[in-house]
DNA sequence: GCGGAAACTGACCAAATGGTCAAAGTTTTT
DNA sequence: AAAAACTTTGACCATTTGGTCAGTTTCCGC
């Protein structure tokens, strides 16, 4: 293989990879399996990476950086309604476009979470920490309703997350075999319009008027 | 073992099981483990259940009923704010007193459904769109604001058992190793607050007032 | 086009895995 | 208390598993 090629076979392992690693997580995977879709021998897999774990541990990495990036959205300055739009409408687009990541970030966690527990309990830690102090500010400054910042992001990641983790059980209770460019707006109009009213703050678009 | 014990014994084994493939799925399970944890040689795990995935079945089997008994408190006649806010309560006492339960769901799901799928097609499917009427109706009635009933599902579902799949992860960022009983306490009024508000319905307890 | 380095792979291995079984132990029935 | 039925278990088996390795092919600077 070409040295261009090795990056691009590398990248195709770990799409291999992270496809079976969010069907199945860590001990549920076969090595076969990932060496099936990627399409190459077994031993090719431990020529790039050695092991399994090691393996492993490259598809986590790749996946953890990306996942605060939505935090980025909420900051004192910015106006609660907004920030909050904006944060969802990253992390919606997020689940669209990596739905295979959300999944296997769900496996870690639903399997104890010791692999990412360095990253779990330093930057997500200290990021949301800080993020919900700014939510605190909004709060304290009279700009939105005093909701619990932690539980607040708790429900954010497990909304937005929901349609990528749980898509076959939506599917199967709508009778759709894949969700719709409708299906995942209407999710988000919908996550988007129930926060805002949660929080206090009237809904910028069209607003569905209440009771 | 005394006739008595049989039972008794079957359900230590689904125990061990559930806990075993709350954790890492069906595939990723091994029978040893499930055998060491509850505490008896794997030979004898063969002879109350036969095969992995009959004792995966039986486990399964134990925790879908239960799973939809919640939607009992979502009738046509009831009041929207109070139905919403004891279905809540349910899922979180659910999710409270059966978080393995809601891992194992999570875990088949993510794993593609296929075990379950007659239920997700079946019971699942018919009971969601007996209830979703229902919200329409309550809409339809001015009731309640618009939003729309599945969405609302799927997001009270994720929000409820976010607790119990995502667990370590919220532990990690509370910095704590437990949830206690206020953590969880607030959680469910943060979801019953949120959700309220969201289809314009006013809280019924002291509600926090908005911005 | 040649020589060394990098990439690839079929064949192989030790350990682990799901599952079987016959023999031994218990309980229940008669 | 003897027979019948049920339960338990250590030893065992075929297959699968993660991983290795020596030999081959491909690449790339010279």
């Amino acid at each position: 293989m070409p040295r261009d090629g090795r990056d691009a076979r590398r990248s195709a392992i770990l799409q291999a990879a992270a496809a079976c690693f969010a069907k199945t997580g860590l001990a549920g995977t076969r090595m076969q399996h990932i060496a099936d879709r990627a399409g190459i021998p077994k031993a090719n897999l431990h020529y790039y990476f050695g092991t399994k774990a090691a393996l492993y541990e490259a598809v986590l990495e790749q996946i953890l950086d990306q996942w605060l990036t939505a935090f980025e959205h909420i900051r004192p300055e910015a106006d609660p309604a907004e920030a909050l739009t904006a944060y969802i409408r990253q992390k919606m687009a997020d689940t669209r476009a990596q739905p295979v990541a959300s999944r296997i970030f769900a496996n870690e966690i639903l399997s104890g979470g010791k692999a990412i527990d360095a990253y779990l309990t330093g930057r997500l830690r200290h990021l949301v920490g800080e993020k919900a102090a700014v939510v605190r500010g909004w709060i304290d400054a009279g700009r939105m309703a005093p909701v619990d910042p932690l539980h607040l992001f708790f429900c954010l990641w497990a909304n937005t997350q929901t349609y990528a983790d749980f898509e076959p059980q939506m599917l199967a209770v709508m009778d759709k075999s894949a969700f719709s460019e409708a299906d995942l707006a209407a999710a988000e109009e919908h996550i988007v319009t129930m926060t805002l009213r949660g929080c206090g703050l009237a809904p910028p678009g069209p607003g569905k008027a209440g009771a």
